[in-house]
DNA sequence: TCCGCCGATTTGATCGATCAAATCTTTGCT
DNA sequence: AGCAAAGATTTGATCGATCAAATCGGCGGA
């Protein structure tokens, strides 16, 4: 036979009728297991796979998801993004869901784009990245209702009031942790580099810092500073701080670029063993050896394929209305902790 | 009206019939513009859009292509397919393709994985990346009839007998460029850290650096370090090579790992300003003033969606039978240049 | 004036699956 | 044994579009 079999085929086969054969893979649990078997051996003889076309024509569901990569990733960090993708394309595929990606000029773009993808029955669902304050798209999506999930937090009053699903992961307690943890180990005066005050999860990630730093307001003032994300940015900040009187023992850093600046700088200025963080674990982090606040994105990517499905399946829930159980969650990071000189360049002859 | 518009409620709207408003959109040159105008207009005014899977289901079409996403690479150079599934799905939306994303564990896995996409029509035609020695999936694919393009070239006798459609990046032609430009800029000895041999990629940039280095196969022997892509061992092997006799005046790399790595050992063997190139051009050469030879991307991507879908349009052709006019295209990259120092290191107050 | 041709448009059939309702089987209880 | 309820299976209709073939309308030539 040239072309596929279909489940008219497999009925034949089996000498049973089209539905019947619907049923065993839709609904096993009606067909009486002899049938079932004699189904399921037709289906593997004649080598058949449902039409998926056909029958999301019919019950109006693909079990896809989509997702918009972004064509800004000039930073390190962009991976992070990258990671989360890979992660979903993997949890998708166990559940038995597709995933595809787009790309989109702008918000107003991606919201166009996002209705003629689901206007087709292309998409069930969205994942929607990259949340910013005041984000026009939770709204929009919601009053459309078109089924999505979030990856990061609603960041003003505003887009929390309009009741959504949404994950994230705790970037203050990742970094009070990481905090903490340096302390435990001696530090005494950690200092701080982060981004201008005003990114959501830049400020987040300071307060982590601000609230297990153990010093008064002062020094707090002294031994932080916020600048652009960048390699540059961080070594010229880190410098900054290793050159004052009372310089820090350890620096922790709102991302990678900063963070390798900063261990740039340290070496520099001679204290190559002064502990670094970064944030996201990035590769580079792990290429240079550099301890980093890793964001779980298997659980990340778990958390929000459960709000959309459900724990297991592939039908989407609808949108959440105002009164129901919760639809967000709030993942802590981990500290992957490296050595700092593991470049080994202590260790090259001629040195 | 609750359900979205179908044909039928255009056809109506318009006083036309089914097939009219389906030709309207399919072949506007058969009908007559006075009807095409009357059709767009009720289109328009009721919003409608075609059911992606209803058209997919009688074409059997999908207009989707589908790519593997790897699972994470340690490397910093992973970040290329990345690159390079952005660009695919910005020029696919342009042609009004869409990008189906999958993951899989191993080739054959892979390849289970895009005959079910396909058997669904989920999928029209794959781009296959990163082909090594000895690829199953070519052959695999080209008996299958799935039709598909690679990015990369065929590495063995066996693969290239395989006539199929491929579009990669002329390594050698890259590495010489660069070389070559190293030498007018005043370098005489200019140094090599590649990879092990026997990865295709990796020797065909090495033969680029042979070529242009302009120095005898003794020379060449001491000029050249083969080791693992990393940061680490970079810096080691560049370390190697500044501490020899005569030590190179400059070095170029197979990635931006390697560069990134040489770059550190060269600033701590106290040369911060020896001309070093890297690779693939990544966000870490950017951030950290690396010169880097870049992929492009753009006309990569290009030239496999021509090959796949011809000039404009999005019918997918057949794979190419053994006597038709040339199937692959060989790119030729770019050497961005960037400032060595670009880091600022010097400008820090305090050193 | 009538016929034939050609371009524009319409009608009937189809793609492959699932839903809803009808029909046939079995089971359980008296 | 008889009969209803529950269970298993089948039949007819449908999802929304395109294909293939039939029909309609206008125009030129005999």
């Amino acid at each position: 036979m040239s072309r596929m079999p279909t489940v008219d085929d497999v009925a034949q086969a089996a000498g049973v009728s089209r539905q019947t054969v619907s049923n065993v893979l839709n609904s096993p649990e009606i067909v009486r297991e002899a049938t079932r078997q004699r189904v399921l051996e037709a289906i593997s003889r004649l080598g058949y796979r449902p039409h998926a076309s056909a029958r999301r024509l019919r019950t109006r569901k693909s079990a896809t998801i989509g997702v918009r990569i972004d064509p800004w990733r000039d930073g390190i960090s962009g991976a992070v993004l990258d990671r989360f993708l890979h992660k979903l394309t993997e949890h998708a595929d166990a559940r038995g869901l597709r995933v595809m990606v787009f790309s989109a000029a702008d918000p107003d773009d991606e919201l166009a784009r996002i209705r003629r993808l689901r206007e087709g029955s292309d998409v069930d669902a969205f994942v929607l990245t990259a949340t910013t304050h005041g984000d026009e798209r939770i709204r929009a999506l919601t009053e459309q209702g078109v089924p999505f999930v979030a990856f990061g937090r609603p960041w003003d009053p505003e887009t929390s009031a309009v009741r959504h699903r949404w994950v994230d992961v705790d970037g203050r307690a990742g970094v009070a942790g990481a905090v903490r943890h340096l302390r435990e180990q001696g530090a005494r005066r950690v200092g701080w580099i982060g981004w201008p005050h005003g990114s959501g999860t830049g400020d987040e990630r300071r307060a982590g810092w601000e609230a297990e730093c153990g010093v008064d307001a002062d020094a707090r003032a002294a031994l932080a500073r916020h600048v652009e994300d960048g390699v540059t940015e961080g070594s010229r900040a880190a410098a900054e701080l290793l050159a004052l009187p009372e310089p820090p023992d350890a620096i922790v850093c709102a991302s990678d670029s900063l963070a390798l600046g900063a261990m740039i700088a340290a070496r520099t200025a001679g204290r190559p063993a002064l502990p670094v963080v970064g944030f996201d674990d990035t590769p580079v982090a792990a290429a240079v050896g550099l301890s980093s606040i890793e964001q779980p994105l298997d659980d990340v990517v778990a958390a929000a394929l459960d709000l959309l499905f459900g724990p297991a399946g592939d039908d989407v829930r609808p949108n959440p209305s105002s009164d129901e159980e919760p639809t967000d969650r709030l993942l802590a990071p981990r500290l992957v902790e490296r050595r700092p000189g593991h470049l080994a360049l202590d260790a090259i002859p001629g040195t």
